[in-house]
DNA sequence: GTTAGCACTCTAGCGCGTCGACTGCTAATA
DNA sequence: TATTAGCAGTCGACGCGCTAGAGTGCTAAC
């Protein structure tokens, strides 16, 4: 038995005490949790019990005399190995099919967006929502299109379907059917590269003596990190700052909130966790982001070909979990189905 | 004499009491303004005066025994009448100028984010840009690109140097050739349109009945106005919600700028105003959103070729007006020099 | 027209006592 | 030995009254 396995009453009451609390945002007490029925013990029992969940760290208290609220740890408890399987109810699974279903055929983008959206309504959180970053996606084609002026067009569209284009400066020697020669050669080179890939192979190229039309791909390798930087490279989207600041536990400094609303950087980074196929809960403390205290993220990823994205939920410590927990994984598993389809495929 | 006009020594007044309100959020008495120095008055006359604001409804009293706060009609006197020219100081110019001058050659969306991120810095205030809206931009440039498998890529060049680009399916039967030809087509009918006119064209010739390439040209005017969706067409940006909510005005009840925080088309309806050349201020009531109370505007625009963005920010009616019309007008009229320079012409 | 003076009003803050919720401990109990 | 009833003790929330102070509005004098 490890140090920090619990009885089956400590786990009852550690889960009580969580789901009263989720419920209620106060302090719950002894006589609290033996209302909520499930255990046939006194409230000094369970009082005794609480003070040794408290001496392992599960669970605090504001001050002698108030009940319990969840620590960081007790939440890691009841995620790790009490809530039992995210079940999403009937209703949740109805709305989310309904509304993943009009998204085929839309682009990524939107398609982030609305889902966004969604997942913010449906768990009254703030949600956020990235798209797969482009630079490891797989070149499909790249184009460049001489224009008037000594401008030049490059387009790249990859394989998940994202398309990314800028225009460069190529000077005005350059004629329309080196610009053609080029496309075909930059086509060789680069099918099947990653875009992060693509640019060290430029920059190899361009080292070399006879690098066939050097001005031209040196122009536009100089584009490149700028079409491909991570501003646009890995779009952010979120929606329901609203529900983050109605919670009670934000309303003195509110501020803390402004610093994640703030910057898109940020968010990214928060959500963009070590990948994993399931759903990832981090609470509190455990982002190391100083003053994430009392802020937990529930993450989940879906595939679009060979990139990743994300999409989650930002909260309070004090969260349903479980339901979050299978919200988030339906709507990854629903985008991974929708991105795979072939109706998505064909539909681009 | 227009019947809102007040005598000097009203308007002194109602500016002495609008300048200490900004600066300290309280109250203002009638012994503060006497202390403010600049009029040689005795608190009792200041009283008469106040309460002569207070009767044209310039200024209001949170509760008998307390001082006067502005209200927003009096800030509005103050903004139209009262605060003077807007003067940018030698700092604020001086950074402004620094920030903008590293910003040659980028990208559209890379310089709104930039300045979104500037202006809320120098302002201590919610920021929001909007990039210019791609539907009034004007074409340079549409080309088709033939994908294996029966797809294709669209990709269209403003004059603004913006460009977007999609994905469509057209058909295994659309050989390389016909692409190009239609490509040529395309230029020739819409060259110098905008992405409204474009798209209403298209859609007569599609009616006609020998319209050429009628497959191709179906397939990918379906994914025009998808393309150019308000979504992807008029990007917002916004930085700096960690300052409006830091405002001890919306310590209470922050969900109220939860609303405003949420939806990027909430924020660029408010910024999107009636057009003009001038910083435009909107004071809390005067927006017709409800909840709005409370918050002001402050909105300049600017030029990229033939279509306009737009840059603002947005805090609590007790702002520094004249600081903030003059510093968003400073960036305002950098922006237009900077597109319109020949370092940004030729950079693209 | 302006001002000094004064009575009045209202808030903020403090101290106090009470209530009620909850705990921790102890001794009785199954 | 584990559990429980009972009880004393602790602490926050609330309401009350009081006071200090800030600020007003009015009036009479200048």
């Amino acid at each position: 038995m490890r140090r920090e396995d619990l009885t089956i009453r400590e786990e009852r009451i550690l889960s009580a005490i969580i789901e009263t609390y989720v419920r209620s945002a106060r302090p719950v007490s002894s006589g609290a949790v033996v209302r909520c029925g499930s255990l046939k013990l006194s409230s000094a029992t369970v009082r005794n019990v609480m003070r040794s969940l408290e001496d392992r760290g599960l669970i605090e208290q504001p001050h002698t005399s108030a009940g319990r609220i969840p620590a960081d740890h007790g939440y890691r408890y009841y995620v790790d190995r009490l809530m039992g399987p995210a079940i999403v109810s009937n209703s949740d699974r109805a709305q989310i099919r309904a509304g993943i279903s009009v998204l085929g055929g839309r682009d990524i983008a939107t398609i982030v967006t609305e889902v966004s959206r969604m997942l913010s309504e449906l768990c009254k959180q703030l949600a956020v929502g990235l798209e797969p970053a482009v630079e490891s996606g797989v070149m499909e084609r790249v184009e460049l299109v001489h224009l008037e002026e000594g401008r030049c067009l490059v387009v790249v569209g990859l394989r998940s379907g994202q398309t990314r284009s800028a225009l460069f400066k190529c000077g005005e020697s350059v004629s329309e059917s080196d610009v053609a020669a080029a496309t075909g050669l930059l086509n060789d080179w680069l099918d099947g590269l990653s875009i992060g890939e693509a640019s060290q192979l430029l920059k190899r190229k361009l080292k070399e003596k006879d690098c066939p039309f050097r001005d031209l791909i040196w122009s536009m390798h100089g584009r490149w990190d700028r079409i491909f930087h991570l501003h646009d490279s890995e779009r952010v989207h979120y929606e329901g700052a609203r529900y983050i600041l109605r919670n009670p536990e934000f309303a003195g400094d509110a501020s803390l909130l402004g610093e994640i609303l703030d910057s898109e950087e940020a968010l990214a980074d928060l959500v963009r966790k070590p990948g994993s196929r399931e759903v990832v809960v981090t609470i509190g403390h455990e982002n190391h982001r100083r003053k994430m205290a009392g802020v937990s993220l529930v993450v989940g990823s879906y595939r679009v070909g060979e990139t990743v994205g994300r999409i989650g939920v930002i909260g309070p410590t004090r969260m349903q979990y479980r339901r979050l927990v299978g919200v988030v994984d339906q709507f990854s598993r629903l985008l991974d189905d929708l991105f795979s389809s072939s109706h998505w495929q064909e539909g681009r």
